[in-house]
DNA sequence: CTCATTAATCGTATAATCGCAATAAACAAA
DNA sequence: TTTGTTTATTGCGATTATACGATTAATGAG
């Protein structure tokens, strides 16, 4: 049904797949990536940067808000965005405690 | 359209959102964790252990090998499943690379 | 107030994803 | 060979995701 039964799943689990998915977007992996080079940009540089629309990336900034992991500053007609740090620190200790768990366990199948 | 552009973006970016987005639905996340914790399983044991129908398991457990993640040892009638750790430890360092670019760049804005 | 600039929203076309019933394929056992 | 078990594949409907043109909203400049 193009719809996941996240309710058969932990909190846990949801979690993690929910930041997995906002970065599973090149555009958005990209815009993090010059949000945290340029330490801070406006939109329509992004739109510059990147070869999108600019209906399409504002598109893509808006889930990457609605996670938290950015923030828009309205600085007269244009939006300064950049990283949240204290939302992106939790995430990244989500995915890194997933991704560490073959530290956890020992592996000696197939 | 529903299609992503990949190629106006960087290979690095590509790979990124690529493994973001195997790990982008809970399924995915619920059957690593559950072959980490029994260091191997045959599918229909996973089958009754997340909720979905046999061919939607079938279905993720063939993304998850599409991308490596995984591998299966047939093993009469049914298919023992395990993470592959290379490539798991592969897929680790390019997401936590990714993921810690906080740590190189100075943040002070907004 | 008018105009230009910038970004968000709306509407829509297209494609991908999710889930499952039905079926096929592969294998073991009798 | 026949039967049962297990997994993969096919086909389909429903939903979501991607991208962008057109429009709207908000602000600053003149």
């Amino acid at each position: 049904m193009g719809l996941a039964k996240t309710e058969i799943f932990t909190d846990q689990q949801n979690e993690i797949s929910l930041f997995a998915k906002v970065l599973g977007h090149p555009a958005r992996v990209a815009i993090l990536q010059h949000l945290f080079k340029m330490n801070a940009c406006i939109c329509g540089d992004l739109v510059n940067e990147i070869g999108l629309a600019q209906p399409t990336i504002s598109q893509h900034l808006k889930e990457l808000k609605n996670l938290g992991l950015i923030k828009g500053n309205v600085e007269g007609t244009s939006v300064c965005y950049c990283i949240h740090k204290d939302n992106w620190t939790a995430m990244k200790s989500v995915l890194t405690r997933f991704l560490d768990q073959d530290l956890t366990e020992d592996q000696d199948c197939c």
